[in-house]
DNA sequence: CGTACTTTTGAATCGCATCAAATCTGGTGG
DNA sequence: CCACCAGATTTGATGCGATTCAAAAGTACG
């Protein structure tokens, strides 16, 4: 297994011990997979590399609302305290993952300090990024959303996109026609100009 | 301090250890207070109790853009890792708030495995609540929030409501007229039954 | 008893979603 | 190397639903 490459898509596996390591699992999944039921017990942790995972709950009509769509990084971080999942887990593109044997994992975090304190920075750093999203998803245009995405996620005024804009549509909870739209204006603005994937606040905002 | 009524507004306050909770502060916060600035060291952990919080970050005009706003709940985890701020928190609104000493607190975090476990299994509700409610304000209409809303922090297909409806409409990212509106509509519909502040879904859904 | 806040309803406006379609792009296989 | 295809990007027209502004009624609390 390329970790190298791993660990650049995602920094936080560079934490996990060589012992836990050697237990993880290369996966590749297809549309439609199920990969857990609610009440299964939970036996892995995954780590999305190149698919889309969804946690759902299907109301007795047997409609599923969506409660996390995942296209990389760690899912079901709750999961792992508990015993069984409350959701059902799955594969709404194809793709490959990371599995680790969930019990190996709690067991990583009890020896490794190293690791744990780092599993604690993650799951917090992720608490921060969520909540600056929910609070981006609460501003009501286009333009404000854009403009608190580069001010949250850019460096100095600066944002480097590394998705595809209809990818970031949808992080920003937008259609993508909607975006385009609103860049294009902004830019007539001079809101904000654009190069590429590179994005740079101009004064009007 | 009255840790059995704390607890019971906030679990996770259970788990602190004895040494720990002798450390804690009550402190009344009032509107327009600055708790922390941009490079300050993180010196407290809050948890709020009563008041509302907001880190806010702002741009070279002076505008602010609000990364997160807290009502209840622990407050900048994420700083506890690093070693300053990132961010302004100032108080939105007075009230009160329980702080922690941050080193005090990282020692527990490593001395008491019991703590060091309920803290990521908070940090890990968290991340999970916050990517269901991501995903519920990227759904379209007012009726879909509300309904995503019930069936994911609500129980047997019933909602308690713990606050006002203004208040719910904030988190559900709608204007509080919106939502008056919608919930009439599906009252009408059969889409849910409401009595006071318990909300039951219906057939219609 | 008054004040502040929530709840409720109305009317007008506007921005975004939606549907449609054309163009551009990168990657695949013949 | 070119033809082709799937996906991303871009632009247009239309309608709906949520915001906005306004105001009245209800409610909690000192």
């Amino acid at each position: 297994m390329d970790w190298q490459r791993l660990i650049t898509l995602q920094p936080t596996l560079a934490k996990i011990p060589e012992t836990l390591k050697k237990l993880a699992e290369e996966r590749n999944v297809d549309k439609g997979e199920t990969l857990y039921r609610v009440g299964d017990q939970v036996r892995w942790m995954f780590s999305v590399i190149s698919c889309e995972l969804r946690l759902i709950r299907r109301n007795r009509n047997g409609m599923e609302i969506i409660l996390q769509r995942s296209r990389s990084g760690f899912f079901g971080e709750a999961s792992l305290t508990g015993g069984t999942y409350h959701c059902d887990v799955v594969v709404a593109e194809k793709g490959m993952l990371l599995q680790f044997p969930a019990s190996a994992f709690r067991m990583a975090l009890e020896e490794s300090a190293e690791f744990r304190n780092a599993w604690i920075a993650h799951l917090a750093r992720e608490v921060r990024r969520l909540r600056a999203q929910a609070e981006r998803l609460c501003l009501r245009t286009t333009a404000e959303r854009i403009l608190h995405y580069i001010e949250s996620e850019g460096v100095n005024n600066t944002l480097v996109l590394r998705q595809s804009r209809k990818a970031w549509a949808v992080e920003l909870g937008l259609t993508h026609e909607a975006l385009y739209r609103a860049l294009r204006k902004m830019q007539a603005d001079e809101t904000l100009s654009i190069d590429g994937n590179q994005i740079t606040l101009g004064q009007n905002n």
